[in-house]
RNA sequence: GCGCGCGUAGCUCAGCGGUCAGAGCAUCGCCCUUACAAGGCGGGGGUCGCCGGUUCGAACCCGGCCGCGCGCACCA
């Protein structure tokens, strides 16, 4: 039974779980290794969380990926979507160790091992679900070939990576200040701090007196607490007030010890006081400042965020809060407070657990950037690395160009652990433990982001020159969100020149991010966030997705193709909001196409069975048949739709290659191509020139349906089958993409459609104008010429009928039997109507009337311009013979009006 | 504070030196016209943030404001 017959609707949730299937067990995803990287195209994916369910974000860079890559495999080259997920360490412990705290245990009790144990036990119960939900959105990932950062042949690409910068000196161990995150008890990295703003505090003044006895200096603090580990006070050495003072000793309140007053010029002589108390062990700025002054460092907040033994029996113990309490009470106690006022500051926060950072000393492994980021400046520079859009280039480059050391070492158990063992004082950096008795492993893992960076290559096999890595490393494209630029872009570029040899890809396209409507961010504690399979299958819309054009309530069932297509259409060089309007035009897109499908395959293939069910061999591929000028309009108007859209999706311009084929599908081809040739499809027409249509409708139909398959491949791949080209040819994801032909267009067939369709759009809009019975035909005489060909179709779709008039017939009595009543402005001419019924001659003399004063104001407009000077003299000449050619124009239209009206 | 970007129709956005500034959605009117009413056809709707400059010509280029977003850095 012919489901196009039956179903007038396109039906995704019917139809995609069928195709996917179809994709998967094709074997389509999955290339054999062979050829050259050049031949062959590659996109490595983001590797998601393995803790992920599907965001916004996935859906949209899933999207773009993916058209890339069926693009690029329809093509003709060997495509691989390299897939795998992220063990990120902090992310997936945190999970887990929620999980065991419900269950009444904790990580501590379990033990390393076991706990260790349990994530593993974790990752293979829910690790697929991101998986699952990518195939659901179409993604021809290599499912086939999964990876995970954690697998043992990747890890050792990781510690082999690790041992290579030791041996090389660019990874150590100090010493050194990090961004402490009290939550998570680990250090983090810069990029890993969030500043936030409006952060209110109090700024206390506090008095130290000078040792001498003799006055005192007031420092200025919103952290009174760390006064506990000062070991200096600074001045501007330019600073007269303390010109003196340098070099003198204060005591520091509570605690007695001496502090040096030195001079340094980081300090702000306009900034309070124009004193700062130096604090080594807990203020970055301190810290460089101690290191230049070779100060003590002392550290009184622990890794716990507690206070230490070394803050002092009366304050060991307490949390940063309390101390603060308490030092502020105590100070007040003794009359070192001088003021005490509001202040409203940034202050550091960690990503990873919404944590207030605390800076403390603490030994971590570092790794040397400089060295690294010079050639990877160098091939952005040169060109060999592209990122889309340009502006973020200049990111990366300022990025590299002013980097600092990496703190490479987190205090978790889940991730790759350092690979150097300790026996007293010996040190042993190597991939596997080292022979003996009395090795201790260091208990730290490797930030995530240090095993993502080799992703590009470890993926495919590396260190080992395996076939895949020489068939598809280089890879093309890496498309990625802006804010992970320097946390892995940029990373991935450093180590694949490093290690690999070569750029891990040649272009980044760094995609929107999608905001919430109301332009806050999509999260899921805003309660702003959005599951795009919610949007697939219908699911609730939350209360700020309630726009007015939208009823309240749940998504209706968009489909993949329609959720494609939005977050495409919606996606940019920036941050945009989302629109669920555009996902709607993505499901009307489909459903549009599906209807265009049913109408040729029900009109052209009827052949008297009624089933319009396609078999194989009934709609076979033939040559189109072009035999009028919208025959060859529309195969003209085809070579464009394909050209551009596959120069779109070249540029990374997915929004207009979405659009574009929206406006081709919607206007050239249904509203315009379908609606002109439909006369010619009764069943009186000539069954040999209904051939040659069926030929021409059936070609320009598949192209099509080719052409959008890279943006909507479920719809398309079901058009494929039902016209019986899947079973003759297979897939279409496997088959050729449409090369458009220069040699096909046709700008005359362009030209005189276009005016053709302006002519229809001019009298309809008469018609409506001037309330012309609906479907009333409207006797008229056409004086126009580049009507030849179109007159016929003109008139059928502006419903009028055109006596005699071929354009040199005019209102000066030649035969025409009767003079117009109304006359209509129309390209080259303009088109009297004749007295009838459906016709109000008092609405038309003023709808006439309109039209002339519109003429001539826009005659005054053109000659106002052509009289000026400057323009005539100054523009260019190509400018001002088009601005004459319209005055040209515009004055004979306007003649056309002026033709009398008797009656 | 420095840097980048953005303010165009009720909404989301195109356009980025030369015809009367466009699209989708919303809105209004008409229509069950041989696929699609989750349709079709048509209409209305804009001081292109504000001020000044360059130019024959500016939504578009330049300068200055105002508003919004992002990145980097921070002054305790």
């Amino acid at each position: 039974m012919g489901a196009l017959e039956d179903r007038t609707r396109f039906e995704p949730s019917e139809v995609e779980p069928r195709i996917v299937r179809r994709w998967l067990r094709s074997g389509l995803v999955h290339p054999e290794p062979a050829g050259t990287p050049r031949e062959n195209y590659s996109i490595a994916v983001p590797p998601p969380n393995v803790t992920g369910v599907l965001h916004m974000g996935h859906a949209l860079n899933g999207s773009i990926q993916d058209v890339l890559a069926r693009s690029h495999r329809m093509r003709g080259r060997r495509t691989k979507w390299i897939l795998g997920t992220d063990h990120a360490g902090i992310g997936t412990q945190r999970k887990v160790e929620e999980r065991l705290i419900e269950e009444g245990t904790t990580r501590v009790d379990l033990g390393r091992e076991a706990f260790v144990a349990r994530v593993w036990e974790w990752r293979a119960e829910h690790g697929g679900q991101i998986i699952d939900q990518f195939k659901r959105i179409g993604a021809t990932l290599d499912y086939a070939d999964e990876r995970f950062t954690m697998d043992e042949r990747y890890a050792q690409a990781v510690l082999k990576v690790f041992v290579d910068l030791y041996e090389q000196g660019l990874i150590y161990r100090d010493n050194y200040l990090v961004n402490w995150d009290p939550g998570l008890r680990t250090a983090i990295s810069d990029l890993e701090v969030e500043e936030r703003d409006g952060i209110v505090d109090t700024l206390y003044s506090i008095a130290y007196p000078l040792a001498s006895g003799d006055g005192e200096v007031v420092i200025a603090t919103v952290r009174p607490e760390t006064l506990l580990a000062d070991t200096a006070v600074a001045v501007h050495p330019d600073d007269e007030r303390y010109a003196g003072l340098v070099g003198q000793e204060l005591v520091l309140p509570l605690v007695g010890r001496r502090l040096t007053i030195i001079a340094d010029e980081y300090v702000k002589q306009e900034f309070g006081t124009g004193a700062l108390k130096i604090t080594p062990g807990h203020d970055p700025n301190d810290f460089e400042i101690a290191n230049k002054h070779a100060l003590e460092r002392i550290s009184v907040i622990g890794e716990d965020g507690l206070m230490t033994a070394q803050a002092g029996e009366r304050y060991a113990g307490l949390t940063v809060m309390q101390a603060r309490e308490r030092v502020v009470a105590d100070l007040e106690a003794q009359g070192f407070i001088r003021a005490r006022e509001e202040y409203v500051h940034t202050v550091p926060f960690s990503q990873r657990s919404g944590e207030r950072v605390e800076p403390l000393i603490s030994l971590q492994w570092f790794m040397r950037m400089d060295e690294l980021a010079a050639p990877a400046i160098e091939v952005v520079k040169a060109g060999r690395v592209r990122i889309h859009p340009e502006s973020q280039s200049k990111r990366y480059l300022d990025w590299l160009g002013e980097i600092r050391p990496w703190c490479i070492s987190r205090q978790l158990w889940w991730g790759h652990q350092i690979p150097v063992w300790y026996r007293g004082t010996e040190t042993c950096c190597a991939t596997t433990a080292p022979e003996g008795d009395g090795w201790t492993q260091d208990p730290d893992v490797l930030d995530t982001w240090f095993s993502s960076a080799l992703w590009p290559f470890a993926t495919l096999g590396w260190p080992e020159e395996t076939p895949d890595l020489q068939a598809f490393y280089p890879t093309d494209v890496l498309s990625t969100a802006r804010d992970i630029l320097f946390l892995w872009v940029a990373r991935m570029v450093m180590m694949g020149l490093r290690f690999a040899g070569d750029v891990p890809f040649c272009d980044v396209y760094v995609h929107s991010i999608i905001q919430a409507p109301d332009g806050r961010r999509m999260s899921k504690s805003l309660g702003t966030g959005i599951d795009p399979l919610d949007l697939i299958d219908g699911g609730p819309r939350p209360p700020v997705y309630g726009s007015s054009s939208r009823p309240p309530g749940d998504f209706p069932a968009y489909g993949a193709d329609a959720v494609r297509f939005g977050l495409l259409a919606m996606s940019s060089t920036q941050d945009v909001r989302f629109s669920e309007e555009k996902i709607a035009q993505g499901q009307a897109l489909a459903n549009k196409l599906y209807n265009a499908t049913r109408f040729v395959a029900l009109r052209v293939g009827g052949d008297g069975d009624g089933d319009g069910a396609p078999r194989e061999g009934r709609f076979r591929v033939g040559a189109p048949q072009p035999r009028t000028v919208e025959d060859r309009w529309i195969l003209s108007r085809l070579q464009a739709i394909e050209a551009d859209t596959q120069a779109r999706i070249d540029g990374f311009d997915f929004a207009k290659a979405a659009l574009g084929l929206y406006d081709f599908v919607y206007g050239d081809l249904c509203d315009w191509y379908l609606e002109l040739v439909k006369p010619r499809l009764s069943d009186d027409a000539d069954p040999g020139e209904r051939a040659a249509l069926g030929a021409t409708l059936l070609h320009v139909l598949r192209e099509t349906i080719a052409t959008a398959h890279p943006i909507i491949p479920f719809v398309t791949e079901e058009l494929w089958d039902l016209l019986g080209y899947a079973d003759a040819e297979g897939l279409l994801a496997a088959a050729s993409l449409p090369q458009s032909d220069d040699a096909l267009r046709d700008p005359p067939a362009e030209a005189e459609m276009e005016r053709a369709i302006e002519a229809i759009k001019a009298l309809r809009a008469w018609r409506d104008s001037v309330g012309v019975t609906a479907g009333a035909i409207v006797p008229g005489v056409l004086r126009a010429t580049g009507y030849d060909a179109t007159a016929a179709r003109v008139a059928g779709l502006a419903r009028f009928s055109f006596a005699g008039g071929d354009g040199d017939t005019g209102a000066d009595g030649d035969g025409d039997g009767a003079e117009p009543v109304a006359t209509i402005a129309i390209p080259g001419g303009a088109v009297g109507v004749l007295a009838s019924d459906a016709v109000d001659l008092g609405a038309a003399d003023r709808r006439l009337e309109q039209a002339r004063e519109t003429l001539a104001r826009e005659i005054d407009r053109a000659h106002g311009k052509l009289a000026n000077e400057g323009f005539v003299a100054k523009a260019p000449a190509a400018v001002v013979a088009a601005e004459r050619a319209k005055l040209e124009r515009l004055r004979s239209e306007l003649a056309a009006l002026q033709q009398p009206a008797g009656r």
